[in-house]
DNA sequence: ATGTATATGGTCAGTAAAGGTCAAACATGC
DNA sequence: GCATGTTTGACCTTTACTGACCATATACAT
């Protein structure tokens, strides 16, 4: 059940927890040999899993004394998690990044895993099948429904 | 007089009823092997079988490692709620009876008021506006929603 | 300073391993 | 014969993972 990749994820998120401080730092080949995997693997699992979205941030460096660094982004207040969302236009809204914003929303506590829960449901492509729309169509509709419910549910924060 | 489909819907329960937890994981392809049948058989008996009318709940991961997971829905505390939410189906769905349900439901205390504002926001005709469909397309889907995300939160229910 | 070797990390296309969809064929009961 | 339910196969989408090739920083010798 588990991948790869979610032991990776597992193990960075462990080690931002146990740190002191805001970022912990990597070495790609070292960990890539500690997971018994290609080097490329560790950029797969930043660029899946440790995304702004999720409320990571990662830079690096190359070269001799190269390193990653892993940032947890401070926490968002509410507010600026819904501009966030609502800034998504429905040209770059897509299912995976809206979900990925309900997984920090919950994570921050902004919404409760319930609420990501409904919220997942309107981004699940197979409720809108048979309607004789096309794709983009129907991502335009869940990115409207998303916004405003996400809107609906922060309401009373205001 | 036993189908290919009723013994693959035997099988799962049986799997369900003996498994300690409240959902099983399956692979589909493997499932498919096992019964000599085609792996799409296997969506056939989960969406004939294992809808949420039916009290079941399905989730899946595509992609290397993916998996199907099969939640079985606790119809204890929230029986009465599931069986208001069936007569919603979709032929004699509209907006105004679901709203009295989700107002029911707030009031018992099954939903939080959050929930049944979000849940609202899906039952908003106006947001489906632009879409080269008639009404009661926009209902079905509607219905659909609605009755995806009630099973959700029902999930929760263990 | 300059050049070169070494040590990192980055990118991207390709492959593999799942699961999803849909229409058409088939079967069964009325 | 028709309506309904079952079964299949061709084609699609998503996710995970790797390897060849690329870019950049440091170390060190000259």
């Amino acid at each position: 059940m588990f991948t790869l990749s979610d032991s990776i994820e597992d193990y960075l998120k462990k080690l931002l927890s146990l740190s002191s401080r805001y970022y912990v730092d990597i070495r790609r080949y070292e960990l890539s040999r500690k997971f018994f995997c290609a080097p490329s693997q560790i950029n797969y699992v930043l660029s899946s899993r440790f995304s702004p979205e999720r409320g990571y941030l990662v830079e690096s460096r190359r070269g001799g004394k190269g390193y990653i660094r892993i940032y947890r982004l401070e926490p968002l207040q509410s507010r600026t998690w819904m501009e966030m969302v609502e800034q998504l236009t429905s040209a770059d809204f897509n299912p995976v990044k809206a979900m990925q914003f309900l997984k920090r929303g919950s994570e921050e506590k902004i919404i409760t895993q319930r609420e990501a829960r409904l919220l997942e449901t309107m981004l699940k492509d197979d409720l809108y099948n048979g309607l004789p729309v096309m794709k983009a169509q129907v991502h335009a509709l869940q990115s409207k429904l998303f916004k405003a419910a996400i809107a609906e549910v922060l309401k009373e924060c205001y």
